[in-house]
DNA sequence: CTTGACACCTAGCAGCGCTATGCCTTACGG
DNA sequence: CCGTAAGGCATAGCGCTGCTAGGTGTCAAG
């Protein structure tokens, strides 16, 4: 499938992602490798903005931690972040059903 | 749900809506409200265009038809057309797998 | 004769995700 | 000890998609 195919469905993953435990830029993007058997197997480009982008929006809030001597940006959802997840869950199901109908 | 979530699912969708008989623009629409029970109700904005780049890609072909002094632009899939709609289908079959996992 | 459904079209815009690139650190192999 | 790979963050620029908002015209019903 084309690598590019996410539409729209990389905010919800993302935070789902997150849902657990919270995780730096560079381990979600192994982690949604993971879950997805290597379907989504993303470019740095793709999700850096994402994040920048779902923190301006409140639904991640995010801190610098810099053990063992690198820095890394670790996300978490904030409780906003935990409600747009509910709600984006539930707007999958509903989409990828009506599409399920149309394709037939 | 957004209305705007169509999520690059369209043309699979619109393909699908011409598989078994030829329509024009506004039928399609009707068959994609109807099919999926209402969710996507789309403006004539998005199908028109969506429409000339599947048959500028040699997906569809189009005759006009002025039955009812009424002109209409009937489209119908190519053999090209039908071969994308079964590879597209696979292809959403595969991607909404791998966001179902990732969702959990 | 006006309203609403039918029917087509386009320009312009915004969002999303990809490509390409840059910068920095740590670990490992030769 | 040096190169390379892996880890880690970031942005500019671009292309595609689908939406908004407008325009044109026909036909049927009240």
């Amino acid at each position: 499938m084309r690598a590019d195919a996410l539409s729209g469905q990389l905010d919800p993953m993302i935070l789902a992602s997150l849902v657990d435990d919270p995780a730096h830029g560079y381990a979600i993007l192994a982690r949604l490798r993971e879950r997805s058997s290597g379907t989504f197997d993303l470019a740095e480009g793709t999700i850096y903005p994402a994040l920048h982008r779902l923190e301006r929006d409140g639904l991640l809030s995010s801190s610098w931690s810099s053990e063992s001597g690198r820095r890394r940006r670790v996300y978490e959802l904030t409780r906003a972040g935990r409600a747009a997840l509910q709600e984006r869950r539930q707007e999958w199901r509903h989409f990828s059903r009506a599409v399920e109908a149309v394709l037939g």
